[in-house]
DNA sequence: TTTGATTTTGAGCGACTGCTCAAGTTAAAA
DNA sequence: TTTTAACTTGAGCAGTCGCTCAAAATCAAA
């Protein structure tokens, strides 16, 4: 080899993903992510192949994050339920007004590739399922610590969790229901304890 | 007037409301609203303003179409909440196949339209507001006629009823997990009338 | 039948899109 | 220092976008 990359890909992904994560897919023009990874259109294409290529990898990378920031989270807590809350009380309080958006950006790819043959879509698909494979293991050890009775399954866990969770941000992606938030959580952990 | 406009104003929203719901404002180009619309460029223009004048008037009128659904459902049903459960199911399971898409279009606008000063952005607000209302008073008449218990407000409620219906159906927008839909909504409206 | 205001048509404009590639730059190896 | 393969640059291509407007078509009133 005689010469190397001069860009960090990691760093360059991670910018990728926050401009895709707040305006989606089409909405972001291969000129706004020049400008906001600092790259030419010829070492884009050449380090991603497409804006598609970019966008599946802004996309992993987004997931990955995600599951990152419950771990941090997990080990800041001493049971599993409540370092889950402590997450979703940061994703949706904490976080909000530094986040490009309030919604996740897995929901997102899911509502904005309508084409059920889109590789786009399956990726969405494929990645919410990983994570909820992720949840559903969170969820059986919490049983198995007791936190929970486990009348249900963890993958029922897991189910109520995702439909709860993307559910409130989705309802508090707007501005003057904040005071809301707090309760709403509450409420959403206090159900899953009596399932 | 020497001559009439030869289209129905009606109709032609209503498909264009089914081309946007599915595809997303972006994503649909003003040829695919031509061909679907059965209109030339010179008429919409003069009849819309512009794309974005057309969307704005389908997505109102998506709006009137679900009121119109849960109106139909609460006739037929001798309980408010009986027929907001006919609603749900309706939408999630039998209308599933046939629905441009599985996520409400009020929801995909309030995803596509990130910028906060975006006047279609904050017409989906507008226009979800006045369909929490709607339920709001819904769930008034419910805990009236002691259907719910009435512990917690009508808006309570209502909100409840939006963070899970948005939740689910963002949840069965995939393929293969149709057998987990009823169970899902009969546990929606047990925990609700809990609330 | 003629008139003339109104509606419809569709070629096509200027702007923007994703993307290419020839030319320039870089730096390890010779 | 020279060589040379790899990387970066950015002008610009072909295609699509939202939209305009002069010309054609329409049809109630005269």
């Amino acid at each position: 080899m005689v010469n190397k990359v001069k860009f960090e890909r990691e760093t360059v992904v991670r910018l990728a993903s926050q401009l895709f994560w707040e305006k989606g897919f089409n909405a972001t023009s291969t000129r706004d992510l020049q400008d906001a990874i600092n790259m030419r259109p010829g070492s884009i294409y050449s380090a991603f192949g497409s804006k598609e290529g970019l966008y599946i990898e802004s996309l992993k990378n987004y997931t990955m994050q995600i599951e990152d920031q419950i771990k941090t989270c997990l080990l800041a807590s001493p049971t599993i339920i409540g370092g889950l809350q402590t997450f979703v009380e940061n994703v949706i309080i904490k976080d909000k007004k530094n986040a490009p958006s309030a919604i996740c950006m897995l929901v997102k790819a899911n509502c904005e590739f309508a084409d059920e043959d889109s590789c786009l879509y399956s990726l969405s698909l494929d990645l919410s399922d990983k994570f909820e494979d992720y949840l559903s293991d969170l969820f059986a050890q919490a049983i198995a610590r007791e936190e929970l009775k486990g009348e249900v399954s963890p993958k029922d866990y897991a189910r109520f969790f995702k439909v709860q969770f993307t559910g409130l941000r989705g309802y508090f992606n707007r501005p003057g229901v904040e005071e809301l938030a707090q309760p709403m959580i509450d409420q959403m952990f206090k159900i899953m304890k009596t399932l």
